[in-house]
DNA sequence: GTTGCTGCAAACCCTTTGCATAGGA
DNA sequence: TCCTATGCAAAGGGTTTGCAGCAAC
């Protein structure tokens, strides 16, 4: 079912006189194999452990073709660095993040992507993407923090 | 009316151990001054041209202390830096941002909120913050954007 | 007088870039 | 062969930090 993305690629980089090297096609089977909220730099380690020699900078400018072809989201969740997700058979989708354990949780509420429409088309705006983060406490760290004085 | 801000800020500072600094009242005073999306280095530019020597590392930190006491709020707006607006006297609201001329209108949606809420509860989830940002263009560039066939 | 604060410059961290070489088309 | 891609290391840009002198309390 992946040769399709592979192809998809494969065509988007010829159209655009770019072209496919076995780098840019590593770093996508990587990606396509997670299911997570990674960053560019934690990827490009994660592949040199598998012994896959394929330096950051090249991490970085094909995780931005692959943002731009909608392999990949990029998300602003707290830290100092972009987080990127593999967006391949996903919709749209937003976060709630732990300021305890850093855990991301994914939701989608149909209201407030309607409201969301609703607010843009009464103010003459035209959305082109958005983004919803929601920061606090998991279930689990609840207690955690509770117990520690720790807000 | 801003004098109860002053008073609050230095009773905050009194009871952290922490001192109410000239430097401190200075960039609190700059701040109530706003009433726009401005990032910590134009803050500090600003009070430069008017004679007024603090240098950017005491603008950070203070913007720090006035975030954690709620007089200024972060929004990540599409930039590498943060922005902090001035929220004396105001409410949460979320942020839409054209893409043209970065120019920022401000919206509350209460259903918005009030599914975020419901979201977290049903996810067992403490919601400390949240922020929305709507990314597009807005009614004046929507035209110039068209024409120029820039996306 | 004690302790936290300021300014400065350097350090940091993530990300981007310039350049010489490698490798698709 | 032509031209883009890669790797490297250096540059960038916003933000933070270490430290010596300074100012609150």
């Amino acid at each position: 079912m992946n040769e399709a993305i592979f192809e998809n690629f494969k065509n988007y980089l010829r159209n655009e006189g770019l072209k496919y090297t076995s780098e840019r096609r590593l770093i996508l089977t990587e990606v396509l194999k997670r299911r997570d909220h990674f960053d560019a730099d934690e990827l490009a380690a994660e592949m040199r452990t598998e012994g896959l020699k394929v330096s950051r900078a090249t991490v970085y400018r094909t995780l931005d073709i692959l943002h731009e072809i909608g392999v990949v989201n990029k998300a602003t969740l707290g830290h100092k660095h972009q987080h990127y997700e593999n967006m391949v058979g996903r919709q749209h989708h937003d976060h709630l993040v732990c300021l305890h354990c850093d855990k991301v949780i994914e939701f989608v509420d149909e209201e407030i992507e309607k409201r969301q429409e609703e607010v843009c088309k009464s103010l003459g705006f035209e959305m082109k993407r958005h983004s919803l983060q929601i920061f606090g406490y998991c279930s689990h760290c609840i207690p955690l923090v509770k117990d520690n004085k720790i807000n």
